[in-house]
DNA sequence: CTTGAGCGT
């Protein structure tokens, strides 16, 4: 199935932004496996914030101390460990 | 032709 690894929540992204360019921006840090931004359903547009799955635990960690708080796009990124989903 | 903390089709 999709979806298996290990998440990281990112906030504070730019609208502009694409899965793609985060992908690229994150593989710095590790493996990336899959990046996913939440849309809004409505009106299909960004709504700001977004996961990125790698491959493995410490991969998830390392986006987390290397690209928290770090400039992307013009915009600070908020990287967090994300909750397991329910 | 908009917005700005947060945990997802």
């Amino acid at each position: 199935m999709s979806s298996n690894g290990y998440s990281v929540f990112v906030g504070n992204l730019p609208y502009r932004a694409t899965e793609d360019d985060l992908g690229h921006y994150f593989s710095q840090a590790g493996n990336v496996n899959n990046v996913r931004i939440v849309y809004d359903r409505q009106t299909n547009r960004a709504k700001g914030f977004g996961f990125i799955e790698f491959s493995d635990e410490k991969s998830s960690q390392n986006a987390v101390n290397q690209l928290n708080g770090t400039e992307f796009q013009g915009r600070t990124l908020r990287v967090n460990l994300a909750n397991q989903r329910q």
